[in-house]
DNA sequence: TGCTTAAATGTAAGCGCTTTCACAAAGTGT
DNA sequence: ACACTTTGTGAAAGCGCTTACATTTAAGCA
């Protein structure tokens, strides 16, 4: 591989000027910036980026954090801040926090261990204080999906509470006034704020709803099929089941099927995410739009602005989710 | 951030002793050690690990590449990589190839160009010459699912043609004899050799099919549905349709619902891969299993033999599909 | 004790870039 | 013509490590 060194002999410039050729921040004449870039050609030259790193003190790479790299909603999002990123020719190093404190501070230090230039994190484990500390500490650091007080305008945030929401009023105005609910683990943030949701709704409508329709699931879908069973079992009549996302409401709907419930005639089913499997389910679900892909990139972007570009423009930073219509949602008698 | 040199200077020796205990490849006396071990914990010493890789020629970074990032196929691809890498230390790099070879082969610079000790490659679009060359030119590749002949060990390949055989066969055991087929984009090797199993049990049972019954899809639901309708469209008769993807075979599924058709009463269905969403469709999809995270895992640990460890001890690369029977495929009367 | 050999450590030369600084060349305005 | 900017360029000092080589120290043995 030619080094830049070689370059400079073959153009007969300095390395100083084929530098500048490359990076193209100083003036440099014509002449010389053609003899420069015929050499370069001709050695077939590629910067080493190791060094520029070492160098400029700028790795030209992102941490990008999220809980599984599988499951749809990390896809897209990873997608739409690969896709955004790349585009700006910045290399983003993936890791897996799998949702466990330990795990997910050890994936944060060795993002740093490689000096990436901006974290972009989706953790849920670890605590607001460290986040904060992070980035006082000089990490550059962007979060999805969780507000951190004291982050501002780097948090990346889906307004949970309004989904939560939408999905039961949805419900609610179908005609369903029993009403099962189905949350995530309840330590998450979102999943507090989504039920907020849920309540506030269910006031609204004046609607009073036993503890024993409350039942805490693990966002999986095996979580849904055991909360519809335990739903089964008790004595309790619902008519609908409002999730707090999709793939437990899969297993909702999974399970009221194996029970002999039709869904929607019996029993109706709201997820959340409007993850892409949703669609492709019987019945399609009605669900809760949650932006992942663009949420991912406007994080994407927020790094490239803030970090590379300098131009601290304002960025649209909070997402607001929309109630998806589709067949597991039916107006009751 | 604390230096090299500010930990040899407080522990009072050199650098080279302070870079030795770090690297632990040369003997150090058990005082020195002591001593710049605890230099390291009082400065909160990070050796900065990009002039590591500029020294030492080596950046400790693989570059993983997919079609896309998003779908549960190489979402749990990359999670078996991601995991096995960071095991040992390693970053990946990620990025998306979009099935297009202008922008694999993009994507192919853009990891060389930061450097990658080694590259894992989920592409369809380059030709093998290019991979060969690639290889040749000095960078390290492992291929997964696609055997290109020269690249020997480093291809970690599924039996597709396998694949496609035990699907049919399962199908064809079950009394079907007029089966459509979904395949792929047939510009795709692993499409043809899935096609070219199914052939070999339709041939094996003396089953001849009409070529009117067989689709070429696209992977996605869309393609399935498209293929489907058209199926229906047709005057000729099927009781089984066979596709060469889990998405496709939803589509399928779907469709045939909104034709007032039952699964598996009226059609079978057969899919491939054993997606995660498989196990969550009604009805549940039998399939083949595409073990791709056990792969991607697989991929990780060539890399971490070859690359880092030099133990050229010999992997399993060829991977044999199974199949996994649930309900979308019934016995024909 | 003196000599040989091995083990531990230090010195210094890179790795391939960026960037500051100094300086020469070429314009400017008067 | 002069002093005064402006613009283009090169020399050289890093960036924070690794590692070949030189040197010192310790150990082994006749």
């Amino acid at each position: 591989m030619a080094t830049i060194y070689e370059v400079s002999e073959l153009a007969g410039v300095s390395l100083a000027t084929v530098s500048r050729v490359m990076n193209g921040n100083t003036r440099v004449s014509e002449a010389k910036r053609t003899k420069v870039l015929a050499a370069m050609k001709e050695l077939n030259y590629r910067p080493n980026s190791i060094a520029q790193s070492l160098a400029s003190n700028c790795t030209n790479s992102v941490g990008l954090l999220v809980s599984e790299l599988y499951g749809p909603f990390f896809g897209e999002m990873m997608s739409g801040v690969e896709g955004e990123l790349r585009a700006a020719g910045k290399h983003v190093i993936v890791a897996a926090g799998h949702s466990d404190e330990a795990s997910e501070k050890d994936a944060i230090e060795f993002l740093i261990s490689r000096k990436c230039d901006a974290l972009i994190l989706h953790v849920d484990a670890v605590s607001d204080e460290y986040l904060l500390d992070l980035n006082k500490k000089g990490t550059p650091v962007v979060v999805i999906n969780r507000y951190v007080e004291g982050l501002g305008e780097s948090c990346i945030c889906l307004n949970n509470e309004l989904g939560g929401y939408l999905a039961t009023k949805a419900v609610l105005e179908m005609g369903h006034r029993q009403i099962a609910y189905v949350s995530g683990p309840m330590w998450k943030m979102d999943v507090r704020e989504r039920l907020a949701g849920h309540k506030r709704a269910l006031k609204e409508f004046g609607c009073e709803v036993p503890d024993s329709l409350y039942i805490e699931g693990d966002f999986h879908e095996e979580g849904g099929v055991a909360a519809m069973q335990q739903l089964l079992k008790q004595k309790q009549p619902f008519t609908a089941v409002v999730c707090a996302n999709d793939e437990m409401a899969c297993g909702v709907m999974n399970c009221a099927r194996d029970n002999d419930l039709d869904v929607p005639s019996d029993v109706s089913v709201m997820g959340f995410d409007n993850v892409i499997m949703s669609r492709y389910t019987f019945p399609h679900l009605t669900t809760i739009d949650f932006p992942s892909g663009e949420m991912g990139r406007m994080a994407a972007n927020w790094v490239r602005h803030h970090i590379y570009e300098d131009k601290k423009k304002p960025l649209n930073t909070l997402f607001e989710p929309t109630l998806v219509l589709r067949d597991s949602l039916r107006k009751i008698a």
